[in-house]
DNA sequence: GAGTTTGAAACT
DNA sequence: CAGTTTCAAACTC
């Protein structure tokens, strides 16, 4: 029996824009792997559930290691936070309207739950049981009970960031690594059975934990579900293009399991067995990265072990996660990639937001932060790079550069340019260390940032700081310059308009030789023209516009002109 | 477009 | 950690 549910979500953390609403729909017996476009839910939940039993989990920490925290889920009924709530129907009946950002993990009792994360598996550390996790003494055997797991990343705090900061003439301090990572907050779940569902009642998931500090990794990761007894989940959303397809036992496999399939837009309802859903990732992903020897996971920037994420203060930070972004939304389009991440994508994947700069890598392999694609957790796409193995078919070299890179500085991929509202907080977390430059070229970080030098700053001859007349003539010049090519480009911008809508002569005599409109600019009317533009000038001048305004009247009149004359010449030809 | 300069990253 | 090499981008001609 087809069994839809549909999974409302609701935002919970203000840090990130309020997502567009979207759908999840799970059906049984259908295995698709969905992505979403621009998802940034707040929270995810379980949506398709065996029969009779509530269960409740809840996740505790612990530190292992500086730089990691496990985090294993032991039930715990938790104060309620946050609601999903569930809504049930018979196949073919439409989903209620909800503002879901679904991510599902599910699993059944015999199977540990199966994560996807970046479009790579992570098999976690065995959670609660579901006998153990279920609320209310329940027990949860047989093939209907299910673990779910939500997981959350919380950011740390401002405090933190600074006692992490770089310090001047040191590498990074390994003891404070952990404050460097982001904490994993896995939240309870509370879910309800699928009879529940089905009849009607539209229960209620539960999620609660110390979310108000919470962001989510959740919408950000892909966790996917190994249903009982041969059940798969449908997901699909208004908003989400399905993708992959792909078993859960394939993902537990490895990384490589992740490779790009061919889109499938509607799964077999005939599929048996356990299927994994994918749901979407948005375009800011959290930059999942690792350095655990024991990893036995890979994503695409980084490496899981455990069931422990690995994420960069980056992420979190700059409110979007450029690093490690294996399903985005300016991919979906770009089946070739397989939903990763690219770098100069091909104009309808494009996000406008971010045209970056193709690289030019040729020995590197663009596996090394060299390459601007790779440092900034892309892929290379479009780009002029020789033997590039930043991309998808080389996820395995590239896991490995990941983890090297790592294991050299562990803030690696973190943005080098400190994000803050005011310029005091935009700074080079470790400075520059120019000696020719003058930190007046691009070719120094801080300048190209358009940051002054700090103290973190090792620079020599330095002129890039506030009292700089050299720094202030270049400024001054930079903001002219700006200011030309913003005139010029909106004169250009309306001149174009204006010939656009002329009626198009590409020749300029008929076959029997006569004369058309466009042979009508002859010197004279060239002389009159520059009359007209002249005298606009002086009244210009007159007037005392600024230069700014001169330039505009005059190219406004050339405009006037330039229509007078394709005027009359078409009234001269008609 | 080729060659040079530059400084970050990588290496020793 | 300092010095050196490698690398790719910025820059110059």
């Amino acid at each position: 029996m087809e069994k839809i549910i549909t999974v409302k979500q609701e935002p919970i953390d203000d840090a990130y824009p309020t997502p567009p609403s979207t759908t999840t729909t799970a059906t049984s017996a259908t295995s698709t792997t969905t992505t979403a476009q621009n998802v940034t839910a707040k929270t995810s939940t379980v949506a398709t559930l065996p029969s009779g039993t509530t269960t409740t989990v809840t996740a505790t920490a612990v530190t292992r290691a500086p730089e990691t925290q496990i985090f294993f889920i032991q039930p715990k009924p938790e104060v309620q936070k946050t609601q999903c709530s569930v809504v049930s129907g018979a196949q073919g009946s439409s989903a209620s309207t909800s503002t879901a950002r679904t991510i599902i993990t599910t699993s059944s009792q015999s199977k540990p739950p199966l994560v996807v994360i970046s479009g790579s598996p992570i098999k976690l550390t065995p959670l609660s049981r579901a006998g153990a996790a279920l609320a209310g003494g329940q027990t949860n055997s047989g093939t209907g009970n299910i673990t779910c797991t939500l997981v959350h990343v919380q950011p740390f705090n401002a405090a933190a960031k600074q006692h992490i900061a770089p310090k001047a003439g040191g590498s990074p301090n390994k003891q404070s690594l952990p404050l460097q990572l982001q904490k994993l907050v896995p939240i309870s779940v509370v879910t309800t059975s699928l009879a529940k569902i089905q009849s009607g009642t539209a229960p209620q998931f539960t999620i609660a934990g110390p979310l108000s500090n919470v962001r989510h990794i959740a919408p950000k990761v892909n966790i996917v579900s190994a249903l009982p007894s041969g059940q798969a989940v449908q997901l699909t959303t208004p908003s989400l293009q399905v993708r992959n397809i792909v078993s859960a036992e394939k993902t537990a496999q490895g990384p490589q399991q992740l490779a790009p399939k061919p889109i499938q837009t509607q799964a077999s309802s005939g599929a048996q067995q356990p299927r994994l859903i994918v749901p979407a990732l948005p375009s800011s992903i959290p930059q999942i990265t690792g350095t655990g020897a024991t990893a036995n996971l890979q994503f695409p920037h980084g490496v899981i072990s455990g069931g422990v994420v690995y994420l960069p203060q980056q992420a979190l930070a700059s409110g979007g996660f450029p690093i490690a972004v294996p399903i985005q939304a300016n991919a979906l389009n770009a089946g070739a990639q397989g939903g990763m991440t690219v770098n100069g994508s091909s104009p309808e994947s494009s996000p406008p937001n971010r045209p970056r700069k193709p690289c030019n890598c040729t020995k590197s392999q663009c596996l090394k932060l060299y390459c601007d694609c790779f440092a900034n957790g892309e892929f290379c796409s479009n780009c002029n790079c020789v033997n590039c193995s930043n991309n998808m078919e080389h996820e395995k070299e590239r896991s490995k550069a990941i983890k090297a890179c790592l294991e050299r500085n562990p803030q690696a991929f973190h943005p080098k340019i400190g994000k803050g509202r005011g310029d005091a907080d935009r700074r080079h977390n470790k400075g520059c260390h120019c000696k020719r430059s003058g930190c007046l070229k691009n070719y120094c970080e801080c300048y190209e940032a358009k940051i002054l030098c700090t103290n973190l700053c090792k620079c020599t001859g330095c002129k890039n700081f506030e009292e700089s007349p050299e720094r202030k003539t270049l400024m001054h010049l930079a903001d002219a310059a700006e200011v030309r090519v913003n005139q010029q480009n909106a004169a250009r911008t309306k001149l174009e308009s204006q010939i656009e809508d002329l009626p198009s002569r590409p020749t300029f005599l008929t076959n029997s030789g006569e004369r058309l409109p466009f042979s009508f600019v002859t010197d004279e009317v060239v002389q009159a023209t520059c009359q007209c533009l002249l005298a606009q000038a002086s009244d210009a001048e007159n007037e005392g516009k600024s230069q700014a305004m001169t330039e505009k009247m005059i190219l406004e009149e050339f405009g006037r002109c330039l229509l007078q004359i394709i005027h009359t010449a078409n009234g001269t030809k008609e």
